[in-house]
DNA sequence: ATACATGCAAACATTTTGCTTTGGC
DNA sequence: GCCAAAGCAAAATGTTTGCATGTAT
């Protein structure tokens, strides 16, 4: 089994077909922002996608920041990891490490759950190379305060 | 099943031997800051730390930060979440969402893996209250090139 | 006494907003 | 022509460092 993702090439028109369904206009920094996540092997900051190759033209931080969370907006791309700009710290003696997290008003809560992946980090381990492996298992929703 | 974590007490006095041992000095701002891990029942960001209660005295956020820092490499404490300050975008339209991530160089791989926690979701969207869940798997560790 | 920890101030990186101008529809 | 998007500038947020002073060991 090989762990890295196999890339099939993503058409750019179909993305532009969806950004405009959702309302989007074809400008050059939508083609040249969709043109480097089609290509990408990997999630991207917002200074990654302005220096990729890709791109192409120059653009304002400001520009791509609004663009990208747009497309976020608009179920287009996806933002990973905790959306909280500060990071969070626990005590390491606790050895829980799934989390519950609002992504609207952020509140993270600590689940009690028989992880379920064990066995699959020791394959990774052996295959990817990688050392002192750990893992962390988030779940991302709306909680029942913020669906009012 | 309670997903909720049942708190067992921790004892404050064990994480300031185990800090003693790491050769850090047991002072006001390192108890304080240990009370508050030791009665969170979530991770906490440097802010949290500081407002929370339990933390008593008041502290420059510099010192808290190094404080954490040092407790962080001591293995004390655990940041969790992606390390990058940055925040990462990828295509909604890849449905992967299991990564593995080097805690050196914070290089981002995506890995082509089965999903073992669909199940798991369906359960806690039942259990929790929280409506359009997702989820994210992270594996992080020191990939090859940084453990040389 | 010494080295580690703190406070204060400043630099830094990134995100976020306000306002004016440009350009897609 | 209208409204969304871009550019530019500045504020906001959170992290990180430098240096002088304080304090645990």
């Amino acid at each position: 089994m090989n762990l890295k993702m196999s890339k099939h090439p993503i058409a750019i028109e179909d993305l532009l077909k969806q950004c405009s369904e959702a309302g989007l206009r074809r400008t050059a920094a939508l083609e040249a922002c969709l043109r480097v996540f089609a290509t990408a092997d990997q999630p991207l900051t917002l200074q990654q996608i302005a220096a990729n190759a890709e791109f192409g033209v120059s653009c304002d931080p400001a520009t791509i920041y609004r663009l990208v969370s747009r497309l976020e907006e608009r179920r287009i791309v996806r933002r990973i990891g905790f959306h909280s700009r500060a990071a969070h710290y626990c005590l390491r003696e606790s050895s829980h490490q799934d989390y519950l997290i609002c992504r609207d008003c952020g509140s993270v809560e600590v689940l009690d759950i028989a992880c379920p992946v064990e066995h699959l980090e020791k394959q990774i381990a052996e295959e990817s190379g990688f050392s002192d492996l750990e893992h962390e298992l988030e779940f991302f929703g709306r909680c029942g305060a913020c669906q009012k």
